[in-house]
DNA sequence: AATGAATGAGAATTCATTCAT
DNA sequence: AATGAATGAATTCTCATTCAT
């Protein structure tokens, strides 16, 4: 039981890296199974294919990050609290495993349409957190979806930017003021 | 003799409806053939390899939306309104050619870093209208990539969220002026 | 006919040294056909197939030196005079046109249990000289056909060596006297 | 855990055997894991390519050919000694294992220019003898090229006419003396 | 006669997965 | 649980040959 999470953590990492570097099609089990120190066989106890092995590694960090959205929400009264501790929550789950963010941030779109609505579900938890600011007069009305939309793309497209690591140099939390008070103008109407 | 353009414009069409349908490692080089209804040894005397031919498809159609924002930004004068046409134009441009839109759109981060400077690259476009807008006293002094970022932001994710056609069903253009005015509030800081 | 002879020419000088350089099989028609300055489908015009190719210029250019042998070795009337003469033909042809003799020299067990024994065959061309020197009384008595592999072992290792570039450089039209001399002591028992 | 030496060995002697038959280009993997009663696939897992194994098939024989001959050099005395237990190990490995000896015979030339001097090198291990065999006064002076040439001619034709095997019929093992003999009259100038 | 685009059978190679140890 | 050799289906790619012009 020691070796065995052992081993899987060390898949787990070693996958999620050579995922978001390479792809997942480009990355072989043998280059997993290489850099994890493991043989080929191996990797089959922990996980039946590679394809579950990607999909496990996708779902399991996508439920965690919209548990944890939902979460922080709760924890705030306001609804310009609410998304200021999200869109900080974000930036800091981005710098502080930029695999692990990159790689929901990458392969989202291959996933999606498998998601079912019980999934706990970042976009979904803005959502609601907007749609709720409207219901409660905090936010003026306005297409629930567009807004949301526009809120993460506000968020998302510095991380992109961050990510392919030209433009955007400084840590994401250095930032998330700057993202708050955008959100705030953008949702103003 | 016969001439190849008419067999090049249908393998083009086809791969990338088939790589943005199922992704590029998921997408056969039989795939394509048959779909287009050539040989696969035909693909061979346009492209010398899959991987090739995902790049050309990528470059050719990146360079022809740099150009085209560049254009049509110059035809217009003031800040406001450049981003306002080149936001349209992104937007028409999805809905009359979503294929390629989308291609450019999911597989962009495979690409990115071969880019070289000489390539005319949409994100720079409106990187030196915001920033031009700056210098001219139109749009208030801020960081340059963080501004350039977000405003792309606001559009793609809408755009993001169309393609994945789950949340935003409304035509992209019907909602180029929403963007527009959302670009406003954000870039007056 | 102008034209076809003159087409068909350069086909066969191209493939001979595409094939001596390359190997056949390592030679495409489309490289013949780029370095010959024609079409691929040209070249079908004057061999039905690259085997027939490849065949063809093996067989035409094997019976011409078979021919020339024996027209050689009949001029002369001593047996010494008629090897003499052969090896000193066959130095020369190599030094006037090596891609043929190489072309020859390095496929011919490709081809060799393919020649009928109605096809002038310098082989059979020397052993019917050293075999009326024993006759003749001319040459010692001894086993016609390790005597003839010996005698073209002599001439043709040199050749071998010659082509590989490596060791002898001189020409061989200069080495023809010490090859003859060789020959005589090899054949004296 | 299953040990693959036994079938890396009968990749190797199946390859050398198809190889001489047919000819490299001529043979495919399928051909090869067919007779070898393995997978297409486990090749691979032991040589990167098929060129690869016909290189490796080359060179790891032809090093051990230089270096058998010159052991079985060094344990003579005279030059005589020396090229008679040479000529008749040539012979012998012939007989022992004709389909190494003649893969090594008949592909020397696509791989001979890509040796390096460091290589273990039957012409070079002849030359050498031969050049001792001067110095020493046991041969007469003359060109050492020529000379090693010539002397490897005589062997290998009757090789080259007892693989082809129609005229020369008798195991090599027997030709041997006649070979040295003769060696020895070509070297007494 | 010549062209070169198109064909498609066949070859090499890859790699997720299995299985004997 | 772990290993890594073996598997073989699937894939990419090649290239001799055909054929419309």
């Amino acid at each position: 039981m020691r070796d065995g999470s052992r081993t899987r953590e060390k898949i787990d990492r070693t996958a999620i890296g050579l995922f978001v570097r390479k792809g997942i099609a480009e990355t072989t089990i043998r280059d997993i199974a290489t850099e994890a120190e493991i043989a080929e066989g191996t990797l089959y106890r922990h996980y039946p294919s590679k394809e579950a092995l990607a999909w496990e590694l996708f779902i399991e960090n996508f439920k965690v990050l919209g548990q944890k959205l939902s979460e922080i929400q709760k924890a705030q009264q306001g609804t310009r609290e609410k998304l200021a501790a999200m869109i900080r929550y974000f930036c800091s789950v981005f710098e502080k495993d930029s695999d692990v963010f990159s790689y929901l941030f990458l392969v989202r779109h291959q996933h999606m349409l498998k998601l079912t609505p019980r999934v706990p579900n970042p976009y979904l938890v803005f959502r609601a957190v907007i749609r709720e600011g409207i219901a409660r007069g905090e936010v003026p009305k306005q297409d629930i979806d567009v807004a949301t939309s526009m809120v993460m793309g506000l968020t998302l497209q510095l991380i992109d930017s961050r990510i392919l690591g030209r433009r955007i140099q400084q840590p994401m939390e250095t930032l998330a003021d700057t993202i708050v008070a955008a959100v705030y103008r953008v949702l103003s109407v």
